[in-house]
DNA sequence: ATTATCTATAGATCTATAGATAATGC
DNA sequence: ATTATCTATAGATCTATAGATAATGC
């Protein structure tokens, strides 16, 4: 809550009941997702946040900060799951089933698409380095989780697989800004992972039932 | 070829031989590519293609429109091939092993990576709304290929493993911007794709075989 | 005093046009 | 005459800072 603080009061009050800095996060998550990172100015994220454009500089250094930190606080839950797998002693298999769900479901909640920032080719840029280490670390994870089903079943290039994998979970990015994504898409595509990797039908189903459980209890 | 020509000569001569156009096309797909759209500057477009800013106006109306030139003619290609595919008596595995594949290969190939056009954020707007139409097509067809290809495989939501076919050929994209793409992923992807409707694999091989004869037809 | 906001603005950058120039074509 | 390019620039926009203002805290 922003509201009987201390500072000068805004002019135009926070409709949203959040803190100033949570708009400011939220408007720029908006613009980026929706018209990109370089067409978005700093006056629009302002504007849309409720505040002076001069404003924003006392909670970001800048354009780029507003999206570091959006990206890091999107990638870091997933990593922070990922990670906790690596310690499980359950089946590379049910594991794999449930670091895919979850960051689908993860994608694919959030009332913006924020997914769609890890696509913006402006992270090419080197003040979002940080961001990649993260990234990296996350896709390590799949790497290994893949590597080790992989060696389960009928000989499988693990590195070329993981990259589909990946692709599979992403794909509701794209899915998301064309359309609404429905029901169970969490667990079709941590599915459809697993049938990539040529993992058959009725051990697909026990990594399903596997690693429902396993995302419960962390 | 541009030297010799009418008009008054490029103070810096085209290093590429190709036409003062071609240049333009060029290196603004670069830069879209790499460092997004309301990222680049018509300045930093010509200047990259070795003319004037003024000049790009001789040939474009504006940046937007060299972006809408620049999607057209990456999506082109590949509504040609899924159009000509509708009309072939192959089984639909076959068909849908072919497009995949055929657009893989057309996602890795050329020098830039032209495929991440598709996934700039300022696409929403709606002067690029002609290429929308000619990406819509192509995602019709991939979308009733699945259906056939579901259809006679144990029952699948057709709608919904449409989204997970173009999600993997898409990968690619993601693929080759952060590292080099090898070997046969285009066959890999289509494989994939089969694999993820349920098709076995002694008939995914079958329409691998019948899909690469078909490729080489069209 | 400290904090969060505001208004105002300098300076940078960017777009798009006007008008000059240097070639070929007739 | 026509074409393709150039230089110059007006006007728009955008970023980032300076300095004022309106609240709370001590």
């Amino acid at each position: 809550m922003a509201s009987r603080g201390i500072g000068r009061p805004r002019s135009r009050a926070s409709t949203s009941g959040l803190s100033t800095e949570e708009d400011i996060l939220r408007a720029a998550a908006t613009l980026f997702c929706e018209v990109g990172y370089g067409s978005t100015s700093t006056y629009a994220i302002a504007e849309s946040a409720g505040i002076s454009q001069a404003s924003m500089y006392h909670y970001f250094g800048g354009k780029h900060a507003i999206l570091l930190a959006l990206l890091l606080r999107t990638v870091e839950p997933s990593v922070a799951v990922a990670t906790a797998l690596l310690d499980r002693g359950e089946p590379a298999e049910a594991r794999l089933w449930a670091l895919c769900s979850y960051d689908v479901r993860l994608l694919v909640s959030g009332e913006q698409n924020t997914g769609s920032l890890y696509l913006l080719p402006e992270l090419s840029d080197e003040r979002f380095a940080e961001f990649h280490v993260e990234r990296q670390r996350l896709a390590d994870v799949y790497a290994g989780l893949v590597a080790a089903v992989g060696a389960r079943v009928a000989g499988g290039a693990a590195a070329e697989a993981s990259w589909l994998v990946f692709g599979l979970v992403e794909s509701v990015i794209l899915r998301r800004r064309t359309g609404s994504v429905g029901g169970d898409v969490a667990g079709q595509i941590a599915d459809a992972a697993l049938r990539v990797l040529g993992v058959p039908e009725d051990r697909i189903a026990a990594a399903r039932a596997d690693g429902e459980a396993l995302l419960h209890s962390l």
